[in-house]
DNA sequence: AACACATTGCAACAAAGTTGCAGAAAAGTT
DNA sequence: AACTTTTCTGCAACTTTGTTGCAATGTGTT
């Protein structure tokens, strides 16, 4: 486990540190999406705010985590499958969002339809957040 | 054009003010969607910060306008099609984010699949945002 | 025109995110 | 293991974004 996520930093040509540890085991650990917020509480004061920051954007560049849009425009976290690579990630997988608690989920085995766009319009990224109830809330 | 826009305001109890005239002018005018920055620099000096965060706060309670949830977390405001009314917005259409020059466009005639949720989870919304090149890029 | 009420602008604040830089910690080398 | 090089972290200061209270102004109504 703790040499599953040195694995995952080296083989991203990222140097081993206890933030980067730290924080990708939250992420690991979690099977939903985090905030910033979320990870300063519960790393609690052991890292800079700025670290966390430049943490996630890193992990964000080298696809080891993608950001999810969501309606209350508040910036989310999670994990990306192992397919994403370094600038392009491929995250076609539907985002659930409850409106009781608050959890975001990757509902990683429903995939996004295909849309058919107008005229002169070609997607490279389709996004898909429902929002509702979830199964610990309903 | 100017009566249309007053009508609006009237038909959802708001008096009707330099403000919100100007900015609801702005919506229909661009046929894209407008970020809090755009409104600000196309209005120059004229109004405040305050006002203008005030404004589309009421526009969106209303039903006047909807948010757009952005893949960079920015948020977008755009004008709701007539179904939509107080508190309860309508807004299953597919949004269109251009890679290249930034333009968001609501896709009307285009609505978003119905997707399959796990057991246990239920939607009340549901959000897609398609991002890649538009007409104009392409 | 005069009234009640809604809206605006200002100031002050709170939250979220960024940047430069010196010191500390990894990684690479001998 | 000790040294050097490179990368990363923490601090401080700052910018941007969004919020709140309140006095002053504007709007709708009679």
């Amino acid at each position: 486990m703790k040499n599953e996520i040195a694995e995952i930093l080296k083989r991203n040509q990222l140097s081993v540190t206890e933030s980067r540890r730290r924080i990708l085991g939250l992420f690991q650990f979690s099977n939903s999406a985090l905030a910033h917020a979320d990870i300063e509480k519960q790393t609690g004061e052991q890292f800079d705010r700025v670290t966390i920051y430049r943490t996630l954007q890193t992990f964000v560049e080298k696809g080891i985590v993608h950001t999810i849009p969501t309606a209350d425009n508040s910036v989310l976290y999670a994990l990306c499958k192992d397919e994403c690579s370094q600038g392009h990630h491929h995250d076609n997988h539907v985002h659930f969002i409850c409106d009781d608690c608050g959890t975001t989920y990757c509902l990683d085995n429903i995939t996004i339809p295909q849309v058919a766009l107008p005229e002169g319009f070609s997607a490279k990224q389709t996004d898909l957040v429902v929002s509702g109830k979830c199964k610990n809330c309903n």
